[in-house]
DNA sequence: GTGAAAGCGCTAACAC
DNA sequence: GTGTTAGCGCTTTCAC
């Protein structure tokens, strides 16, 4: 329990009867040493227990191999599939990932890109829910650092990851029209985010495209939270000519459907045709399963990884990464014919 | 773009001038510091836009403010939820988290580890899939850094928070025989992990208080994941008398069975009474919602944050702490009386 | 209350 | 192929 001051370079020097540069060359696997002297570093470093420390070398090199993460809640399994894909490629490549939740604060978001600063990440992935926050925008811009952003078209000449959202969503308006539905409904994200604001484009498009005018009082943009798509949905159904299907733009405004088509005992597709943006284990074991508009969320991660990787290796090219991954619609049992 | 050298406590003393220790003082908010000095210090670092390093910070003072998490699948709710938690009680006292997925590959677990140590990780909370593997046990033991395991019963003398697992399936076992069950079925984690093992043992214990004989062939040890839900409860269906009821333990598995009752057809609680453990999104808006053995997950995350930030403040007993957090049985609708 | 200077553990430039 | 040495940016004695 007693702890003796960990060896370094010098120990490990002196016990191998070398230069503590030649040390460094050894564990870094330099070229240039002689089998003979790198065999007497390497058992040196075993006899004494020695494990270099990242911080001096950070401190040296400059580099922490190190990737600042934020997200609003990684308890949102929308987040936690993306940072699992991202880590994954992170680790293989040797770096490490630096977690935070910003829980949709801008104060916190910007004290966390800033303390990812000071901390000397190499990079950042984030996710915003202030998109054209002047604050947020600034501090990213204050970091100076190779930036990602997910899901987010952010005022900043920086690599993004973004998903053809109006698509998947022209796609689902499409199929419920062609259902015979004509009175769809949507609980959506805020505009504020590019998702939110996409979303609603391929809605609206859809329904120009068919020639059916739109209800607004069908659309209800505002949060990605469950509570929102509870008492969305309850206002959606007082309405006095209520939806016959309703499209669901996010897996926790979807929880939060769910929840309230329980309390109110109604059931899927019977009394409501649904669709929901994103598969996760909530779509797939629902009775009936879900109809959604599924993308790779794996993907996103893996991507945002990558990119962050090759621009800190210097092979990418000097302007920004656009990303732009596709949406498919994938046809389940919650939807019915409407006559 | 063109990113000309950041200032440095050295830029800032002579902008103000003063010596660098004194700039030291004022970002740290020493005492010993006359307003006017402190004033003129501030307002260099605000001219000169200085952030101060923290790489070169830790190097001094040989802390990082830095915990490292290592769990199996961020992407589990289990583990996102818990890891929501914990990074939450951290940031708010100026830690940061350092997320690695092992994937519950032992070999990446110890590499992880001894990663964490010589990145100067101030502490590690991890939950590890290889309880008792020595190559684990001894990675724990070399990193000399104050540890925190989750739900894992270790041999090592290390701070640990554990759920009283076999408590919650006494109450779900007793539940289901007092509904006039006899078969009732347990698809478990392996018993080298201690939920494995004290589900298990409440399970037993429960039928033995009832006087009821345990099936060995309605237990099926073995993973967590998915497919081997699917599987198992295949098999158990396939049983020449098979079970009245089953007993999910965890979120995955619960998962697969109910992709394996689909695919059969089968309709909780109708052809099968259903109990899981730990409630989540699939627990709550299945229809009908599943009974569950639930526990505060958000909290064993917290108390792990705070077990290690307590010992890193020097205030915990020189003794290993060991939380015990409860679980209680949630009653919904997915079990009936078996006649 | 403030300045001067040592040094944390490592890498890299330069010498030989 | 290997040794020597400066220095990364900061904190922290120790003087004054």
């Amino acid at each position: 329990m007693h702890a003796r001051k960990r060896p370094t370079v010098v120990d490990v020097a002196s016990r191998a009867g070398v230069a503590v540069g030649t040390v460094s060359r050894v564990i870094n696997h330099s070229e240039a040493v002689s089998p003979t002297t790198r065999d007497a570093v390497w058992r040196a470093i075993a006899d004494l227990g020695f494990r270099p420390n990242n911080v001096a070398r950070s401190m040296r090199t400059r580099v922490t191999r190190t990737i600042g993460f934020v997200v609003p809640d990684i308890s949102n399994p929308l987040f936690s599939v993306i940072a699992r894909a991202a880590e994954g490629t992170l680790q293989d490549m040797g770096y490490l990932l630096n977690l935070a939740n910003s829980g949709d604060s801008v104060e916190r978001e910007v004290k966390l890109i800033s303390d990812f600063a000071e901390r000397q990440c190499d990079g950042l992935i984030f996710v915003t829910n202030n998109e054209s926050d002047v604050r947020m925008i600034e501090a990213l811009r204050a970091v100076h650092l190779p930036l990602v952003a997910l899901d987010r078209d952010i005022n900043l000449h920086i690599d993004k990851v973004m998903t053809d959202h109006a698509r998947g969503m022209r796609l689902a308006v499409n199929y419920l029209l062609e259902l015979g539905h004509r009175r769809i409904a949507l609980i959506n994200a805020s505009e504020l985010i590019a998702p939110g604001r996409e979303r609603l484009r391929g809605f609206r498009e859809a329904h120009a495209e068919f020639g059916q005018r739109v209800d607004e009082s069908l659309i209800r943009s505002g949060r990605l939270d469950q509570e929102f798509g509870a008492t969305q949905l309850g206002a959606l159904l007082d309405l006095r000519r209520p939806p016959t299907a309703l499209i669901a733009g996010g897996n926790q405004i979807l929880v939060g459907v769910l929840r309230a088509l329980q309390l109110r005992e109604l059931t899927v597709p019977r009394d409501l045709s649904l669709i929901s943006c994103d598969d996760t284990a909530v779509t797939q074991v629902s009775s009936p399963p879900i109809t959604v508009v599924d993308r790779d969320l794996a993907q996103i991660g893996r991507t945002a990884a990558q990119i962050l990787i090759d621009r800190l290796s210097g092979q990418n090219p000097s302007q920004a990464t656009r990303a732009f991954l596709p949406t498919e619609l994938k046809i389940r049992a919650s939807c019915t014919a409407r006559r």
